[in-house]
DNA sequence: GGGCTAACTGACGCATCAGTCAAACCTTTG
DNA sequence: CAAAGGTTTGACTGATGCGTCAGTTAGCCC
């Protein structure tokens, strides 16, 4: 067995990141305090103590598991995003692929929604929480600027109000379609980030 | 005598309002999972066997704190709208009593993150919960209307679409606001959505 | 083989809480 | 006054789950 031939566990670094997966996961589809160290373990097909091997406590598989969630899913975007050129197929293209869908995006999003209500109740989380906060709001931020310079952004929008409101509009369309709002849908809200992009960056100024 | 002759208990119906609102306050405080029965009575003064008493399990006091925070709420945003004739400044002045300052209106807004968090995971808290936004919204709706037949507000718009995107975007402002984002706070969120309400209500179309 | 260590296991101790219940208390009514 | 019915209490129970730890396995070097 030489650890790990094939596929498989790595079994060493690879532990910890298969317990962060498998508990991000859980807290997706379960929400934050419902997941249970055990629960980690059996998605795992480990034991409880392995967890504790590999994390002091339960809070810090939890913090850990919202960052590496977070993080992986910086990387992908941005790697997506890197073979986009033109500025203004790059914010379309960032909005797609933030929409709430079924599936990996939704999960994600739902880790945002316990992020939130955990960092207005619990001050230690809002640190990490608004270093991931920022960085997207500065990914929207570099697209406008971007498209600035290219010529297909009006210059006379303020990159950072832009990207503050952007943000903000899709949080909270992000919130009405995973809390079911009857009008909110995925097509919607695609709509509706487009047309604000449309009428903030591309139209021309009154 | 006379159930409550001043002020105090009124004992009867009092007791389960006494409870629901400890309930909300602690939810908005601690966190909706990290409410005990027992810190429960001893806001009210009085004994876990009593809060049982009066709802059958955890679930229900929960579930009904949410309802008699969002209910007393709208019904005090309710009676300050009905006061203000002008459909421009009713708007402004629902905008403004919906920012999260300190104390109360910061608690319930802790509140509905605590819900979207909930209602994300766990389906049977939706229907209340839309009931509750779609009520938010319509609100929203009424005043753009009432602001058209006044002439106050661009004919052009369609209320449906301006209530969903003004109420995502202070939802996504309030988002940051609570989390502690640094651009973010009172007054750039209500910059933010005085702003929105210019453009899309009351600047001159394009 | 024999020591050494890192990785892992799972049973157990202990704390925390929701919910129960019998008794005590109070208020009203006959 | 006494009985009845509504309300309140707080000790108790049972379940749950975190964290610990003694013990096991497996790789590795001499």
């Amino acid at each position: 067995m030489t650890t790990g031939t094939k596929a498989e566990p790595r079994s060493d670094e690879d532990r910890r990141a298969r317990i962060l997966d498998a508990t991000w996961q859980l807290i997706a589809e379960r929400g934050f305090h419902a997941v249970r160290i055990a629960d980690i373990a059996k998605v795992c097909g480990t034991s409880t103590g392995t967890v504790h091997y590999y994390f002091p406590g339960k809070n810090d598989v939890l913090a850990e598991a919202l960052k590496y969630c977070v993080d992986r899913a910086f990387a992908r975007q941005s790697t997506q995003l890197r073979a986009v050129h033109n500025a203004h197929e790059r914010l379309l293209k960032l909005i797609d692929m933030q929409l709430p869908r079924v599936g990996q995006v939704r999960d994600e999003w739902a880790i945002w929604l316990q992020y939130w209500a955990e960092a207005t109740i619990r001050p230690e989380f809002r640190p990490a929480h608004n270093e991931y906060y920022a960085r997207w709001q500065e990914t929207v931020r570099r697209i406008v600027q971007r498209g600035q310079r290219q010529g297909v952004f009006r210059a006379d929008a303020d990159p950072h109000v832009v990207a503050l409101r952007l943000t903000a509009l899709t949080d909270g369309a992000a919130i009405q379609v995973l809390t079911g709002v009857p009008g909110m849908t995925i097509g919607t809200m695609r709509e509706l980030l487009v047309d604000f992009v449309h009428q903030e960056l591309v139209a021309d100024a009154s």
